[in-house]
Formats: structure tokens, sequence, C-alpha cells
DNA sequence: ATTTTTTTGTGAAATTCTTGACAACCGCAT
DNA sequence: ATGCGGTTGTCAAGAATTTCACAAAAAAAT
């Protein structure tokens, strides 16, 4: 399988929402599903689906569609849930607390290992299991341990020292929730942003203009 | 200003990133900036940057650039940033709470005026100086006190039902951290999902093709 | 004043992404 | 066996998005 014939960012994208939809149907207990019958469920076209399975290799069958256990699992090996991998945890705040609690690491392949914070009167507390520690120690922890992910919850001033330090100990993947950019200076790094004030701003934009109508394409 | 001829949807997802930009030169100080300027420290193209802005009018000047607080004012204006509005959050877990206290809602307009969550044992106490109210005063709440947008940090088993109920109040905007996918049933809506663990997946790909360049395009 | 440099705004080309259309195929009923 | 309805895989058209290229304009330099 896994044609690599330069899958597009678009296709990626939408890769974790099939995934998300097929867990869905095989808790309903449904076994087959059309990308007709699939398309309406997620309100996108059926043409779309094909094409995107099809950047992977041919998961259905024709005249009957695509068995939702096995596509489900394929999706899943594409993404990589099944690897295993490690990760850390920098900024005990409130969002760093909430993302170390509210996911489900395990259920996507990672382990959390640990989490630092500069506030040194953390220091010894535990979150999700896993004892806080200064960032003092940061370096010395990944040197030793080599987390294959960083999740980034501090505030926008330390956050490219960290990275610099995370990058230069082999760490090349990163959550960022910090609003500081990591950009193109680690071309081998593997970045997702979630900037969730740029979410709400959207937002903000997306309500007085969601009355109006015809204003918005795409 | 303002030429309204269908914006799409890719220039108002970039709209925050520029604010956010262009807050931080205004920081450090910076009077006016170029396109060219911009997008280096954007990692994209001044062509962009040009043409983005000009769907809503032209504030730059040929010759000098961009004045980078009017750039910024006018970009907050187009976000509606300036407009003054209340929001409720549904679910004090703690996701709910992290953006509570976490996400700094003055700055972007927004009131918080009041936080529900289903687990009665949490009602009285307060977050962000707001008090938690049970789910059941939920309607009696908006009915009367008309919020502007609703944030849903609630598991996925309870979101249809919640999401019917604010929509029959009148409440047509939702940031959503929920697993549920509100769509296109409510045609007039304005929503922004928020689903981190399809950022998480995304990465999880990412990480593996980081490495061995040129399967991913865009 | 005049020229040179810089930079925007913008139409058009190039690229990327989505949708439409249909042949090939499968399962099922007859 | 054979035909029918349904569905995929895929190619090509269509739409959207990004980039290019340059005239027009402003600022700076001479």
């Amino acid at each position: 399988m896994q044609e690599n014939k330069n899958i597009s960012k678009s296709v990626i994208r939408r890769l974790p929402r099939y995934y998300r939809f097929l867990g869905e149907l095989l808790n309903e207990g449904v076994e087959k599903i059309s990308s007709r019958e699939l398309s309406e469920r997620m309100r996108l076209t059926a043409s779309q689906i094909r094409q995107d399975l099809n950047c992977f290799g041919g998961f259905g069958q024709q005249g009957y569609g695509y068995n939702v256990a096995e596509l489900r699992g394929q999706i899943g090996a594409i993404l990589h849930l099944d690897d295993k991998r490690t990760v850390i945890l920098i900024g005990a705040g409130n969002l760093g607390r909430a993302v170390a609690l509210h996911i489900d690491f395990t259920r996507y392949g990672y382990e959390l290992t640990g989490v630092f914070d500069r506030d040194e009167t953390l220091t010894g507390e535990s979150i999700a299991g896993v004892r806080i520690r200064s960032t003092d120690e940061l370096r010395g922890f990944c040197e030793d341990r080599r987390p294959n992910m960083a999740i980034l919850c501090i505030p926008r001033d330390g956050a490219e020292d960290v990275v610099k330090t995370l990058i230069e100990c082999g760490v090349t993947a990163f959550w960022n929730f910090s609003h500081y950019d990591i950009h193109a200076e680690y071309p081998n790094a593997a970045v997702e942003n979630v900037h969730l004030t740029d979410s709400l701003m959207t937002l903000s934009y997306l309500m007085e203009e969601s009355g109006e109508d015809d204003t918005i394409t795409n």
C-alpha cells in the first residue's frame, strides 16, 4: 500500500476526520459503507472521499463499498496511530494541564513521559501521573530519554529558546499551543500549530457574516 | 472599506495571523512594513499578502508600505474584534476550565457571562469569576440573557442536544471543542470546530513523513 | 526638477484542489 | 448463465487559490 505519490496536505487534514467518523460507525455496528452514504454523513462529496482514499490504494470494492473496520484500520496505519511514541509537555499552566488530562494519549500511540515548567514552585507536583520537573532539567532529560514529540503550552516569550533546545536534543515534532510560530528554520521538524486565538478571531468574523449570506465562498 | 466581494475562507483564515504578527511588530515599535518584509517574517509570499489585503481595500501606500498600527486596526475591524459580545461556556471539565482561564476574552471583545455543567456537584463553584450553573438552567438563561456565542467543551454524546437547545434560544455562533461535528443542519450558524485530536493525528502523520522529504506538497 | 528606487495594486498565468462523469467491476436475483 | 443495480477507481473538466509580472505611484536621492 502507501503509494507515496505526493499526498497533498489537504488530503492529510481530512484523514483524521474520516478516522473519527469511521470510529463512530464502528460503534454503531455498521459493517460496510459506500462513499455516498459516508459523504452524506460527513457533508462532503462522494467524489472527494473516493479521490482521497485512492491516494493510498484501493480500499473499497466495486458494488459493495468500504468495510468500515478495515478502512478505519488502514487510515489509522497511514496516520501512524499504531506507532509507539513518547511525548513531553512543556508548560503546566491551565492549558498544559487540560491538554495532559483531556487527551487520551495512549489511544493515539503516545505515552506522556515528562512534564516541565519554569515555575519551580510546581516542581514535584504531578499531572496525569507524571511528576513536574523544572525546565532546567529539560535538556538532560531529553538527551537521556529522547522523547519523540513535545507539546508547547508556554507563553510566547519562552517558546523560541525551548524550541531551540529541543531541536538540539533531537526532538523533531511539536504540538504547539503557544503564540510563537515555529517556522521553517527547522525544515525537518513536524509542527502542528494550534492557535486558539486565531480560531476565536475567525469565529468573530464568521458570526457577523453568517447571516448576510453569499459573502463567503467555500 | 469592506468591499464584500466574496471573500474566500482561505483569506479569512489568514487574517488572525496577520493580526497577530502586526501586534508583535507594534510591540517592537515598528511603524511601517512592506509586504516583502512581512512576508519574510511570516514565511509566505509578498504577493499573497498584497492580494489578501486588497480584498478589503487599499491599506498600503506605494513606495512606502503599510502602516503597522493602522493596518492592524483595519484587520481588527474586519474581524469585528471591537464589537462587544457575550459568551457562555458549556462544560466545566479540564478543557472548559482551561479555555475559560487561558483565553483573554475581553481582548477580543467577549465577556464570559455564564458557565454550565451537567454535573450538579459543580453548581455554585466559580470559574474565571463566573458561577457554574446546572445545564437545566441553560434554556432559561439563554432566553433571558441572549448570549452571542457558546463554547462547547462537552463530550460527544451531550453535544447534539445542547446545540439544538442553543439554536432554539437564538445562539448562532459556536466555538466547538467537542467531538461532535456541528454541521449544515443550521446553515446560519457560525461554527469553528477545534478538533484537538484531529490535530494530534495530523501531527502523527507529519512526524513520520517529515524526514523523507518530497512526499508532501503544499 | 529630475531621476532612481521602492512598493503597492492588479490582471493574468500557473498551480492546486474539487467535482463530474463514466467504464469496469461486483454481488445478487432470476 | 445472464442481466441489473449499485459502487469504486480514475481521468478530465471546472473551480479556487497562489504566484508572477508589471504599470502606476510615492518617496528618496541627486
